[in-house]
DNA sequence: GTTTAAGCGAGACGGTACGTCAGGTCTTGTT
DNA sequence: AACAAGACCTGACGTACCGTCTCGCTTAAAC
């Protein structure tokens, strides 16, 4: 008679991993990163910010820097994830690009964008968890409003969906100006609002 | 008889600097950065492939990399610079924006963003040669289509003239995808001209 | 009711040790310093060749390589100490030195030298254990040669019984040459006899 | 008509190697090495002491540590090499025996010795450059010995060569007691001159 | 035509960070 | 409690790159 259930195929031989240094790593990497810039980011100040060491950062990503940085960014994204619901489309598109960019910051964006330039899987990694999932947030919020009549059906591509991003990333890493209220609401009511096929006048767009 | 004008106060003595080391040094800083990403290129090979020593490098770029990669950029933008001129507003961005993403490199462009993060100084220079200078051009693209009367006048902002720069770097340096003619024209009819305060019909815009 | 005599106060609760654990080490720490020499064997090589985990090693001996070394080094002398008896003290000198000469090894013996210079009691251990032995041994030889009358009494010093050992050393760590059958007779003919006062004529000694 | 001379065939190029360096980082490795030790030893802290770059030390020492330790010997033995000439036999050997033993430090001896197994050019350098000329040193005091009568001649072999730096050796790094003028001249009056042919007594060798 | 000051190639140099390796300790689960 | 496995910290390793410096040579303007 067969054993029917092998479940634990490969039980974990030896001392398991410490789940608190991974994340006491990623804070650190975003902390630094945040204060020093990318490259001037070592990882010996990494590891003392951590209260780890080297070693301990290279088993667990060979990759160095860059793997760290991304794994903090899509660990960071994890928690925090709903969906703004204020009844309106403007208002729906207000709250959902103040939390994306919640915690944006300029330093990290920067060395991250950098990183996908040098590594193929990193770049498909990063795009898969969070280029795509962020299209798709921002879709069902269009859809939300197609069903509420607001603006007319099938109107993302991926072109629409990059808009936004796109414009808080120039305006913070190249222009280097903050991304207050008044420029989300430029933003939405004079770029958004008016590619969007809206059925009820809702910004007055006088130029 | 004392001399009476030292116009020249500051005759430069001694041999003069070979002007074509500066192209050599510039061509290939844009090459390798191309190549290997802006992190990954090193001085030493830098001075390698150009013909040329060390020294000759840090004595005229003293700041290094990130002072010979913004040179390199401005001196690239220097060589063709002429505005387009097709007639219609719709020609003129489509030409603009192939123009200006001609020789676009997201290796370069990536290193860019992330030295202007941790350098103040360089970031201004950036911004005043670069930025301002393409804001000014397509204001003045605009400026002739208000002329002629295919828009109002008046709706440059800086946002408006980010818009198109902001989207192909994402494009290029996130999704990674070519800026070929199609998307340029999806840009352009789907969003630029919408935004735009358009008098006559020029694209369908059929959703 | 008191426990009145909890006679053997160390009683060993829990698993004993394996004694042949402790073989296994011995005998892996002997090869592998052999093979590679004292400093490029590594515990982690050691454990790996017992078969044996690194913690297992450090339980028994807490001092590290240099310890399990001159233990090593030990448990070879102990077993092959009988002392020879040929019926001549040249027989008797020859055969000593080739048992002594039997399990030499160059490179565990730079190791242990080396070890010696950087831990007093290390050194004292391998003194008292070793060396002073080795000096008795020599010593008892030279004793039942007096009895015999070939040669008078009271004349070993330190300096005498180094001199084998001393010239073994050099032959073999220095010079790198094998401790053959001629060497050995060369070495007692031609120095060790000649400096004791031998009564009878014994080797010709002709110049 | 051939050129007769083209002394300096490779002009040497670049900046060129600054010779103090060399001679503060032998002079610091000697110094370290007997106060600490050869194994304990860093490079970081030889660099430091000599105040050099751990770079230039890899530059000129590809070998590390061992290449260092042989080269810093070497050169010390370089610069202290008249034969004494004292008029006797005896007098010789003692001024010989002090002469050498001068700088001796066991560490540097062990260190030395434990890279000697673990490198055949090392030690076909070190048996060249040092044990030869030692030998030849040697033999040569012997042969003014023969010349004035004192002893025979040709009765240097390699082992006769040997015997002083053995037993000062086992003196030093074994028996770890200090190399005093009691302890040389016992070996000279009741080692080396009685296995020499003597001709006139000249020690009373009372036993 | 000298002189002379600078440009220039080569490469040594001090410094900083890298990514790795080994020693020795500690924490699991298993025997 | 011993044991295997392996994570962990510490500290040193040898290398890579940066930006500076010192050579000896070349070049062109100034004298």
């Amino acid at each position: 008679m067969p054993r029917l259930e092998p479940v634990v195929e490969d039980a974990p031989r030896g001392r398991p991993r410490d789940p608190r240094r991974r994340e006491a790593i990623l804070a650190a990497a975003i902390a630094l990163v945040a204060e020093v810039g990318y490259d001037r980011m070592t990882v010996d100040a990494l590891a003392a910010r951590a209260g780890v060491s080297k070693p301990t950062i290279y088993r667990r990503w060979p990759g160095g820097k860059s793997e760290i940085i991304v794994d903090a960014i899509r660990a960071k994204r994890a928690d925090g994830g709903t969906l703004p619901d204020t009844g309106t489309l403007r208002g729906d598109l207000i709250a959902y690009i103040r939390g994306a960019t919640e915690g944006f910051d300029p330093h990290v964006a920067a060395g991250l964008i950098m990183q996908l330039q040098s590594s193929p899987e990193l770049e498909a990694l990063f795009r898969e968890e969070v280029v795509c999932d962020e299209a798709a947030r921002f879709e069902s919020l269009l859809t939300r409003a197609a069903a509420r009549g607001e603006i007319g059906e099938g109107v993302v591509t991926p072109l629409f969906a990059d808009i936004p991003g796109s414009i808080i990333f120039t305006r913070s890493l190249i222009r280097n100006e903050p991304i207050d209220d008044a420029f989300v609401e430029e933003l939405v009511d004079r770029v958004l609002l008016p590619i969007l096929p809206v059925k009820k006048e809702q910004a007055p767009h006088v130029v």
